[in-house]
DNA sequence: CTGAAAGCGCTTACAG
DNA sequence: CTGAAAGCGCTTACAG
């Protein structure tokens, strides 16, 4: 293996002089750190990050945990947020939780990211208080995506506005019997978003003078299948709902496609308004809370690249705006005056 | 910080009986190891693992190179795999390729992850001469999911057959002018798979007797967006198809939705037929071959822990089953004898 | 501007 | 079964 040593001797100088003129430090004359520069391009010479680390501190390295990439919303923020991360020098270090809460520790993930990445990205995920002190044993700042935590940098969308801005579309066409696909309801690992989804949309019936249905609360997992089953759920049980409301774009299609197997006319006998504007969502015609997904990826790395920059800066707690997307799966219900 | 000299002095041995305690080595007494393990988990320790890299030539770590992990089949091979490799002790260091082949070498892929990972997965891309030259000089073994790479490990479905099998359905259904919607043809990036499929396409319609036209194979950058130019493109030019063949379900996806907006009625009018049985394919009522992409990753994870493991055995490359699915986006052409 | 040297926190023969 | 010591390949004061 090619060595700090091997470029040294190359290059005729020490191993300190070498290390200055790869980091482009200063003190290195011109001609020296041209000579250093070939040695190291002739041997394709590259510096082994563990030494880099132990020696110098930094483990060039952003820790990112989020439930899964394999879900539109991470995939979406992970990717854009690397764009940034990796120019900067720093790898990613995926840490997935597993889809089912229980199956492992969350808090572990704290204990594999210490000492070994400089600042973590939290996405998806409401961290709760072991999982914060966990998180926050990793050393660096942390920055989440999705969710507000004291102390840490964050970016999101306001998700009681957003639960208020779906419901109150489905109310103004009239609909009464209005249900919530979401995660379940405040249980130990509640995703992000949609215990303020929900309470956005309660809040919002409330106001509305109707009474909340416990039964027209059901949970959908985030995914395409949950909503299936959420819907199934929602078709069993008693009175079904003219309209639904789901915290995701994903389980909103799921509940849409099974609502339709069963029969029903999407929007005629049933609506449904998801959130995202997932990039199937224009072609499925559907009526979104959107979100922008990207730019809260790009915003997060460029908060964390900032706070490893500017360690005692304040850490700023960004919102960004969504807006309603009227299409084709929302109308006045189906016995309504205009329907 | 807390080293292993602080849980040594604890336990009241040398750091060398707590390295090889904590790794359950033999040659520790069983009092000696039980000791040693209360006093790490009192301090709460945690081994430095760019330490640990440094003495014992071993990173833990396997690096994803990738496309862009905000791709459905890319992302649900990712996640998959780390599931397997992180129980394992692995770290999943995320390497996502531009989507723009000309932004930067792709090449730079091999650098960054030399002296930092132990193996390499590769995930949706056909590595070049170049890219392959990278890639090797890592040093760990490489496994590469959706090609076959000599002498290295590699999971995928025969790319030629995805193809054939999907315009011998629209053949047999009577269509004779068939579109082909994939990756710039030939070109210096050309995803992994398209130029399979691509060959697929053509020897069945040669085979059919049916002469090629440049003017109907498109490119759709493998995404939604891209399927949506594409169709687009098929609209503007020339007599237009009566079917297409989309190498991915989310280009699909997007022709099906630009044909409709185009006043084209499905499967009627034009008839389509994707790869992958995406999780919205279902949704989407769309005709597709489908292929295992969770177990694929899966499969992938198993082929690195295993050379690993065992560094001598033959790299195996595995090929995995695909099969039709018709549903209804797929029919005779309209002025056909069923039509 | 440059070099010698200490030290980062581990692992692993080598002795005992 | 256990410990002392070398060494992994860097970075960074400290001298000069």
């Amino acid at each position: 293996m090619t060595t700090i040593r091997d470029v040294a001797r190359r290059a005729g100088v020490s191993i300190a002089t070498v290390s200055r003129a790869l980091h482009g430090l200063p003190r290195v004359s011109e001609a020296t750190r041209q000579r250093v520069l070939a040695a190291a391009a002739e041997l394709h010479y590259v510096a082994s990050p563990s030494a880099a680390s132990l020696a110098g501190g930094q483990n060039m390295a952003i820790g990112v945990v989020a439930p899964s990439v394999n879900g539109w919303f991470v995939a979406t923020v992970v990717h854009s947020a690397e764009r940034l991360l990796r120019p900067a020098g720093y790898d990613v270090l995926l840490y997935s939780l597993g889809v089912d809460p229980h199956e492992r520790s969350r808090a572990f993930a704290g204990n594999v990211l210490r000492k070994r990445v400089d600042a973590v990205l939290v996405v998806g995920i409401r961290p709760e208080p072991d999982e914060i002190a966990a998180l926050s044993a990793v050393g660096g700042p942390v920055t989440v995506v999705g969710a507000e935590v004291p102390g840490w940098a964050s970016v999101r969308v306001d998700d009681g506005a957003v639960g208020r801005c779906a419901v109150r579309h489905l109310l103004d066409l009239g609909h009464r019997r209005i249900a919530y696909i979401g995660s379940e309801p405040e249980g130990p690992a509640e995703p992000v978003a949609s215990a303020g989804r929900r309470a956005g949309y309660r809040d919002e019936l409330t106001a509305a003078g109707i009474a909340l249905d416990p039964a027209l609360e059901v949970d959908g997992g985030f995914t395409v299948r949950g909503g299936m089953e959420a819907m199934d759920a929602l078709l069993a049980a008693g009175p079904p709902p003219t309209a639904v409301f789901a915290s995701s774009d994903e389980m909103a299609m799921g509940a849409v496609h099974v609502a339709r197997q069963a029969g029903l006319r999407i929007p005629r006998d049933l609506s449904v308004v998801g959130v995202d504007d997932h990039d199937m969502a224009e072609l499925f015609d559907l009526t979104t809370v959107a979100q922008p997904v990207y730019s809260q990826g790009v915003m997060a790395a460029e908060l964390i690249l900032r706070r490893l920059a500017e360690p005692h800066r304040d850490p700023p707690a960004l919102v960004v705006p969504t807006s309603l997307i009227v299409r084709g799966t929302t109308a006045p219900p189906a016995g309504s005056d205009t329907g």
